[in-house]
DNA sequence: GCGACAAACTGA
DNA sequence: CAGTTTGTCGCA
């Protein structure tokens, strides 16, 4: 009897289902990995697998019929990961697309998406495992989030009022591009439109660009959403925060706890299963552009999500990207208009200093200088914008003309004042540092002198010029340790300076109450030094860094230094004029065929030597040639050229340029391309990256 | 990308 | 010759 009831066991175990898992690695190699099971796995669970010689966690995204190789080289999976339900399937076709259109492996894609805890063998096996981080996140107890009490609520002018009942009034998806004018309160009417999705009891996702500098807009979300759904209502994922913080962020937007999420780009891969609103702050900012990896725009993913999920998706900038203000004009977002500021205060008067028949002080028009000493004298706070930080851009010899420059890269190196006479040499490229030379290295003669001016500089003459003034600089230098941009952006905010000098990290977010004047320096700079979008850029950062002046008194100004005042970016800005800006780079991007009349793709390579990369990129070229074939009229293939700064380190560097008018025809042959790159790259010994939609060429 | 293993290189 | 660096390979 004991042997006959065992005996159907033994038979079982036998032919016991074996289910064949297709499964999503984190590993820089083309394709899918077949594993099996003895049980049946859901397609978006994670699990543990053996792959070489040691264990990842990967995600199951196939329970195919048989596996690609032969049966016998199928390894079983080692560990199915329970701990949180399969990852939903809009998720996976998120990722799906985004792997298919950046041209990534699927597992590049899905795994870097994921908390840390979730993708790391280390937090389910071994020592430090006790029992997952899951386990981990969610038996620690919540940290107390202090209350904030709710700010008054501010009633809505008729724009915004407008703008709210339109997005109100959306079923299922639409992009709605909502210009405003800085200080047009577009945060009031995300705000709005929020609640009214929250009320429904769905999900809303608020992008910003970067969230350190808009700590004003999460203590405002706190304070509303305390009041309206409780303290847990909000979670704020990105990547400066600890693992385990972002971890229970996730986790609990996943698990449909968090109604908003407030978070950078990365943001955009968060499982929501309630979601009802995607808003996009800044939408042009290009920090929505990943610069390594995947390099994906969460603005784009945000459109495609909101599409995919039938919600509506806010685009909302002072300056939108061309790419969205085409799309309005071509019918297909909505375009909402904030052409007022909220508060009863003028926009700041921009007026152009031509540069090019004055004599200048250091840099600085008398006209500047003397609307400087003006705003001083009234008790008002000025601001001076020059986007280029340290002391000089390059130090000279006045006697041979040897300049300085990185042994590493093909750029010069920068000179930054230490504390009193010290003067370093540093790379902006690679990093590399020395101490400045006494004399010159090349003759030996002691003539050396800074040529133009950084930062450091600037601030140096304002104080001689204005001794009794208290100064303030603002780059990435002065706010390198952690917690110190905060710390310095309260003593602005708190008044205890009268002059600013900064970068563009003073254009982002930041609310100055008492701030009358903004000075640009070098703005052409800006405007030749790069490619094709700068005027773009530059148009963007000036109307951002001017939207800074006068939000608080009255009469605040702007002045902008050029040597090319009929330049239309700089006439436009004279006039706040956005729209006509579009207008006039839409039609010159129109007829020479640049985006967003074109679309893109970028082909780098890197290698010891320039040749090795060029002769990699010319083989490329040839194979997507052929590849394309008679097709080929639909593509357009430039040559290859070396980048700007050729070597960076060491390693030089070149690029190719793919373009299209129809993006499926990009698309298609991108497909082709990218599977055939590694091994010509292997060959090449090359390292390559193919870039999707560049924002810099 | 990573670990394994081999070949090439280094210093006495 | 041991000890290290650099190259090559395969991964289900």
């Amino acid at each position: 009897m004991t042997i006959n009831e065992h005996e159907p066991d033994v038979f079982e175990a036998g032919v016991a289902t074996v289910c064949w898992l297709r499964v999503a690695l984190d590993v820089p190699l083309p394709g899918l990995f077949d594993y099996s099971s003895d049980h049946a796995v859901a397609v978006g669970t994670r699990v543990i697998v053996s792959f070489g010689r040691r264990n990842m966690v990967g995600i199951v995204v196939e329970t195919p019929h048989a596996p690609t190789i032969d049966a016998s080289r199928v390894k079983a999976i080692a560990q199915v990961l329970d701990d949180l339900p399969p990852l939903p399937a809009d998720w996976m076709r998120l990722a799906k697309f985004a792997s298919q259109y950046y041209q990534r492996p699927l597992g590049e894609v899905m795994l870097p998406a994921l908390p840390a805890g979730l993708r790391k063998v280390a937090a389910y096996q071994g020592k430090r495992a006790a029992g997952g981080p899951v386990h981990r996140i969610d038996k620690r107890a919540a940290s107390v989030v202090e209350a904030i009490a709710a700010d008054h609520i501010p009633p809505l002018n008729a724009q915004q009022a407008d703008a709210v009942r339109i997005i109100n009034e959306q079923r299922g998806h639409q992009t709605l591009l909502l210009h405003g004018v800085t200080g047009s309160g577009k945060t009031e009417v995300y705000m709005h439109a929020a609640q009214a999705v929250l009320a429904q009891g769905l999900q809303v996702l608020l992008m910003v660009p970067e969230i350190n500098l808009t700590p004003q807009l999460e203590h405002s979300l706190r304070a509303r959403l305390a009041a309206l759904a409780g303290v847990d209502a909000l979670a704020v994922l990105h990547s400066g925060l600890a693992e385990g913080e972002r971890l229970r962020a996730w986790l609990s937007v996943q698990r449909g706890h968090a109604q908003v999420l407030l978070g950078t780009r990365l943001a955009i891969f968060t499982p929501m299963p309630k979601l009802g609103l995607i808003i996009v702050d800044e939408e042009h900012d290009a920090s929505y552009k990943q610069q390594d990896g995947l390099r994906y725009s969460a603005r784009d993913l945000a459109v495609w999500r909101a599409h995919d999920r039938q919600v509506p998706v806010i685009l909302g900038s002072a300056t939108p990207s061309l790419e969205s203000w085409y799309h309005t004009e071509r019918g297909h977002y909505l375009k909402l208009s904030l052409p007022h500021r909220a508060r009863p205060v003028d926009l700041p008067v921009v007026k152009l200093v031509d540069t090019r028949r004055l004599a200048l002080q250091q840099g600085f028009s008398p006209q500047l200088l003397e609307a400087i000493g003006e705003r001083l004298d009234r008790g008002e706070q000025a601001l001076v914008f020059l986007n280029r930080r340290g002391y000089a851009p390059v130090l000279n010899c006045g006697s041979c003309g040897w300049v300085s420059q990185c042994p590493r890269c093909s750029a010069y190196t920068v000179l930054h004042r230490g504390g009193g006479r010290n003067y370093r040499l540093q790379c902006h490229h690679c990093g590399h540092q020395e101490q400045a030379p006494r004399a010159c290295p090349e003759c030996g003669d002691q003539d050396l002198h800074p040529m133009g001016r950084g930062t450091q500089r600037v601030e140096e003459h304002l104080a001689q010029w204005f001794p009794k003034a208290r100064i303030a600089r603002i780059d990435a230098d002065s706010t390198r340790l952690k917690g110190s941009a905060a710390a310095l952006f309260a003593r602005v905010h708190a008044g205890e300076f009268d002059l600013l000098v900064g970068t563009q990290m003073v254009a982002k977010g930041h609310d100055f109450a008492n701030l009358g004047l903004v000075g640009v320096l070098n703005a052409d700079a800006m405007l030749f030094a790069q490619d094709f979008r700068a005027p773009e850029r530059l148009f963007a950062q000036l109307m951002q860094v001017a939207g800074r002046a006068g939000r608080h008194v009255q009469g605040g100004q702007v002045i902008i230094q050029t040597d090319y005042p009929e330049q239309p970016v700089y006439q436009a800005l004279v006039r706040h004029d956005y729209a006509g800006f579009a207008q006039y780079s839409l039609a010159e991007r129109e007829s020479i065929g640049l985006p967003p009349y074109a679309f893109q793709a970028l082909l780098t390579a890197e290698a010891r030597e320039l040749n090795q990369a060029l002769a990699f990129l010319a083989q490329a070229r040839t194979l997507l040639q052929e590849q394309a074939g008679a097709d080929a009229s639909g593509l357009t293939l430039y040559d290859p050229v070396p980048l700007r700064v050729v070597r960076v380190a060491d390693i030089e560097r070149a690029q190719l340029l793919v373009e299209s008018r129809r993006r499926p025809v990009l698309q298609v042959f991108l497909a082709q391309w990218s599977a055939a790159l590694p091994a010509l790259a292997a060959q090449a010994r090359v390292r390559y990256q193919l870039e999707v939609d560049p924002l810099e060429i």
